[in-house]
RNA sequence: GGGCGCGUAGUCUAGCCUGGAUAAGGCGCCAGCCUUCGAAGUUGGAGGUCUCAGGUUCGAAUCCUGACGCGCCCGCCA
């Protein structure tokens, strides 16, 4: 149930619509309220309620002479009741009308009482969310399926903060993989100079280059090898040459992601990691467990293997042992993850040190692990989110069954693996290995958006300035893009079609911005007249309320987003395309209502009162657009 | 071998978790609407064996079982 210091007006409807029906049918609130849906169409009513089929079981009568029968007895209930105005029945359905201008009157309040935190709520207050996204190698630019990681990640961690979370985004930076390696034994060949090119544009290049050579020169294998251990010496000229590559790649990928209004509050580096000695902590931890240990034979003798046979899960695999760390002592992906979780956990002690490493554009710093520096305080996360393709969902879940292993339960219970399908081309995944990304950076699809949109707003505004025009393109641009990856099922897999993801028309983001400038249009407009008093109990026709309900539902919408987030088996669901299809859905009220309600010419106290609707009506497409991360426009 | 996801008009998708009234949108196609707040809009139309077969139910696109098709995952790799 929701909190009463939130203003949701189709929940305090709704409630108070469940409380008649179960009074008139003197059953539970809970049986009413599942029993409650909205009509398929709207003359039919604004809620319905099903119930007469669940009472017909019991009672063993006929659902539509039940219906009836509550009928009776709701008709005497809702004279007492201001918002409901009429119930009727259609066969078994008992539907139920809202007092349109008593509805209006509550929602429109509600929305210009609360303004930029209409929408918000304290649900979820005091827990604090830790998540992870998009942990791009520091070899190559983004291409456009790490915008849509990046995407989800920054829009579902606006959804957490609109519900009450405190939410910390944090950034993953591998400098110490075999790309790393691999790109700083080709840089002591070729100059550091990028020329004109983006420096992340300029290494994913040429990590495409190394390949080659790298496949079918054992030579160059061994070399490469080499690099790799002198990287673990911080002091190492190999171990430089990496960090100043690899600070100036990250910095480059910053950019994209400051493009889309993507922003951290940390990074953590491998680098660091390596030297934290949070590897030995979670090394030590984990040999302590009666369920991890050291095989004395067999072929995983020597190693550090969980024993997942005691999961009931697991209990039938062929082998149950999960290497954690090798024989050699070194640690496989699976044993650094679980470490990393421990730590995003506060399990084991932080032992970094931050370090400023860029000043965002939001005013906010991004701050890296370091050894030096100041120290950092990350606090405790009650959750900790890690948004990852949906084909690590195995490797994810060794992670998280590990901390269970470990007796972390409740830990392991709070680790989500916010998975998402890839984005790739017709017939093939984009391969930083072979390249396949070129042409299709993140980078190259907003250039070629914003191109597009420059045209657009070009005939539509030619005597504008080229800053406005610019900066319109901008917003389009990004918007599109956002919407784009936001309104596809995550579970989905995005076939990458240009005239699909650059489509300026219909279901897109700037359908959402463009009721927005028309609306604040019709504000702009407007002289205040405080000669006539509000009115809203005008807002009764169709179109208007239509527009008064989806209004009031947008807090109950973001809601139910972050209630919907369950554990599967492949990972946690998140609904990203319920957001976008409401905005789109208001969207298309508010143009409808653009259509057939005149506002500047309709007699003052209907102007009034339709004026207090259009403000609304901005006040809540603006907050939604800013959980969705689409810019606000004035114009466009 | 085991597991996961997907299958809905020409096309791209939403709905499936939590069963309910005539299966909802975008793009494309056809026909209208700018002397009235911005036509990136709007009104109407054509277009469907919801992959298939069983089952549960008063009721199934939705739940269960089994097929079929497509994609993916199951290393001391990275």
């Amino acid at each position: 149930m929701t909190k009463a210091i939130d203003d949701n007006p189709w929940d305090s409807g709704k409630q108070a619509v469940v409380k008649m029906l179960a009074e008139a049918a003197d059953t539970t609130v809970e049986t009413v309220y599942d029993s409650i849906e909205v009509p398929p169409d709207s003359v039919m009513g604004d809620l319905a309620s099903t119930l007469a089929f669940t009472l017909a079981k019991e009672l063993k009568k006929n659902p539509a002479a039940i219906a009836s029968e509550v009928l009776a007895k709701l008709q005497k209930l809702i004279e007492k009741e201001s918002l409901v105005s009429k119930v009727e029945t259609k066969g078994p359905y008992i539907n139920i009308f809202f007092d349109r201008a008593a509805f209006a009157k509550t929602t429109i309040t509600s929305v210009s009482k609360s303004g930029s935190s209409y929408g918000t709520s304290s649900q979820f207050k005091g827990k604090r969310v830790l998540i992870e996204f998009p942990a791009v190698n520091p070899s190559k630019p983004w291409h456009i399926g790490h915008a849509r990681n990046a995407i989800l990640g920054d829009t579902l961690s606006n959804i957490l903060e609109n519900v009450g979370y405190e939410v910390v985004r944090l950034e993953y930076i591998n400098d110490l993989g075999l790309q790393i390696a691999q790109l700083v034994w080709k840089l002591k060949q070729v100059s550091d100079d990028a020329g004109d090119q983006k420096y992340d544009h300029f290494l994913g290049h040429l990590y495409v280059e190394v390949q080659e050579t790298f496949d079918n020169s054992e030579e160059v294998q061994k070399e490469v090898r080499e690099v790799s251990r002198h990287l673990e010496d911080l002091q190492s000229e190999d171990a430089k040459i990496s960090g100043e590559m690899v600070r100036k790649c990250v910095l480059a990928q910053c950019q994209t992601g400051y493009r889309l209004g993507i922003f951290h509050n940390y990074q953590v580096w491998e680098s660091a990691i390596a030297h934290s000695g949070i590897l030995s902590l979670a090394r030590d931890m984990m040999i302590k467990c009666d369920n991890i240990f050291i095989p004395e034979e067999g072929d995983k003798a020597g190693c550090i293997v969980a024993d997942l046979s005691v999961i009931d899960e697991f209990k039938d695999l062929k082998d149950p042992y999960k290497i954690l760390f090798r024989s050699d002592g070194t640690r496989t992906y699976t044993g650094a993850d679980v470490a990393l979780q421990l730590w995003k956990f506060g399990l084991i002690k932080d032992p970094f040190k931050y370090a400023v490493f860029d000043s965002q554009p939001n005013g906010e710093d991004v701050k890296r692990t370091t050894l030096q520096g100041g120290r950092g305080d990350l606090g405790k996360f009650d959750i900790v989110l890690n948004v990852i393709g949906t084909r690590q969902a195995h490797p994810q879940k060794m992670v998280y069954t590990v901390l269970d292993l470990m007796g972390f339960t409740k830990e392991s219970e709070n680790s989500h693996h916010i998975a998402y399908e890839f984005v790739g081309l017709e017939g093939q995944d984009f391969s930083g290995r072979q390249g396949t990304w070129v042409g299709y950076s993140t980078d190259d699809v907003l250039n070629k958006s914003t191109e597009m949109a420059l045209t657009e707003v070009n005939q539509r505004n030619p005597d504008e300035s080229d800053e406005f025009k610019a900066m319109v393109a901008n917003q389009v641009a990004v918007g599109a893009i956002r919407y784009f990856m936001l309104n596809a099922s995550p579970d989905r897999k995005i076939t990458f079609r240009w005239e699909q993801a650059l489509d300026f028309n219909g279901d897109a983001a700037p359908y959402l911005q463009y009721s927005l400038a028309r609306a604040k249009r019709i504000l702009e407009k407007t002289e205040r007249d405080n000669e006539v008093e509000v009115d809203l109990y005008q807002l009764t026709s169709d179109p208007e309320f239509e527009l008064v309900k989806a209004i009031s539902k947008y807090p109950e919408e973001v809601l139910d987003v972050a209630r919907a987030m369950k554990k599967e088996v492949w990972g946690t669901s998140f609904f990203s395309n319920r957001i976008t299809a409401y905005g789109y859905g208001l969207a298309t009220l508010f143009s409808k209502f653009y259509d057939s309600c005149p506002v500047l010419k309709a007699e003052p106290r209907v102007k009034k009162a339709r004026l207090a609707l259009v403000e609304s009506f901005m006040i809540t497409m603006t907050n939604c657009l800013q959980i969705l991360g689409i810019p606000i426009v004035d114009r466009m």
